[in-house]
DNA sequence: CGCTTATTTGAGAGAAGTCAAGTACGGTGG
DNA sequence: CCACCGTACTTGACTTCTCTCAAATAAGCG
């Protein structure tokens, strides 16, 4: 689960969390441009990450990187959702994580990409050269920093979604996706409270949680019988009680 | 699965492999306090690391730092085998990780450590206050480039880990730790090749996989009688065909 | 509007879980 | 050194949750 909790955040390393991003107003091609990164630079440095970054916009369904190639790029993703996925030989897949603006993704491999991410939504993101970032690490070490604090911090989702993945029931698994997805639909906001806008199909859903596209939809279908949750249409689901979802999702 | 794939290393960072760490000799606190920070850093570093660094050793079962603790420390191990793992409300565990020698935990996590450390065997350690050791980040910047390379590791692993939580089947599962736990043997040394030793019990097997205790019994003796492995004792597993158990830990 | 694809629903099968019992191992004390 | 005890591991019988296969319904798109 890439639950974030939230909470004071008290990290040793000087970062700036995304949402206290204070100069917004001042630096327009930040919140356009380098979503994640703005917060802990100055528009200088901002301006700085521009002249080494390009546009690169994919539509729905197309692959941005595939496993295996070279991973030359770092993605920042602007707009839309990235699925990331491995698969086995015989097609089996696990999706191991879903990316919304903000995100990154393109750095934890060596020299190729361990997974390949495709777009869910038509997604606009910006990719920088590997060798270049990582040079920029040594003149903004705040950036460097902040790169590092999102990788810590998803390495923490990763331990939770294996938490859910081998130990979780279907029911307890599709409770933590709508929290997790009903949290990810609020900081992206436009939907009213409860609401979990879902971009993908159910079989991305069941790749995630490591279910059949069957399973999912039985569960989702049991939710909505015992009032749990209400679905507006298979992507728009409203949570009627959060408070239970949550228990249940942890397994109370 | 931590599935460390052999080949060349090309990372944009500027950091150099365990096993080509060429300063062994004469540096000989390197191998005995920083097993895995030595490779990048010279004697006069090491010695600066020593400085913020102290011993913290534990018998086997004892709880090295607990899910919720506040995370004062980073801790490297040098000696022994530790486990890290997550649990449910009603108790239900999930290993997210074995650690050897020369392994780091307690970086990725906020404020309170995100999962439980407990040492397998007698383990030896050494222990930095997060504060100290992030500001050494700053003076000695390939150390921060060893460590965000290794969470970057680490967050592969993950990945591989999920994959398999999510989509192998039990005997797939075994086989992937069978090849896993070899292949640590193997780097560990001191045990003749295609010898996987198994410090953990059934139990954490089981918890590691995603299995029941059972489950992962018969499996082990599903393969033995297949003479796939030969199991000399609960704890110390011969693979007689290396070949065939990684086809069957990919699927194939 | 018709076609394709996505989602839901149903019935049956199977892999892994549960419960229970037996066996082997390892440490301790006589 | 061996016997004993507790724990760990293995094995068996049975249950169950999820998967598989199949079909119906709904949604999206040209």
């Amino acid at each position: 689960m890439k639950k974030t909790p939230p909470g004071e955040f008290r990290s040793t390393l000087r970062v700036i969390q995304s949402d206290q991003c204070n100069h917004h107003s001042a630096c327009e091609s930040c919140s356009i441009r380098h979503v994640a990164m703005c917060n802990v630079l100055n528009e200088e440095e901002v301006n700085l990450l521009n002249e080494i970054s390009s546009d690169f916009n994919r539509d729905s369904k197309q692959v941005l990187c595939a496993e295996g190639d070279p991973a030359d790029y770092l993605f920042n993703v602007r707009e839309g959702t990235v699925r990331l996925s491995k698969m086995l030989a015989d097609g089996r897949r696990q999706i191991t994580g879903f990316l919304f603006p903000g995100d990154f993704f393109g750095l934890a491999c060596k020299d190729v990409y361990s997974y390949t991410a495709e777009a869910i939504t038509p997604v606009e993101t910006c990719r920088f050269q590997r060798r270049k970032i990582t040079e920029k690490f040594r003149e903004l070490p705040q950036l460097g920093e902040r790169v590092f604090e999102m990788t810590t911090t998803e390495l923490q989702s990763a331990h939770d979604q294996m938490l859910l993945l081998g130990r979780k029931s279907a029911r307890e698994k599709l409770c933590s996706f709508l929290i997790y997805m009903a949290d990810k639909t609020r900081t992206i906001g436009g939907y009213p409270p409860n609401h979990a806008y879902l971009p993908m199909s159910r079989a991305d859903v069941a790749d995630y949680l490591g279910l059949t596209v069957e399973t999912v939809s039985r569960q989702f279908t049991k939710l909505a019988q015992e009032d749990l949750i209400r679905l507006d249409s298979a992507h728009n689901v409203i949570l009627l009680d959060p408070e239970s979802l949550q228990e249940m999702s942890e397994g109370e």
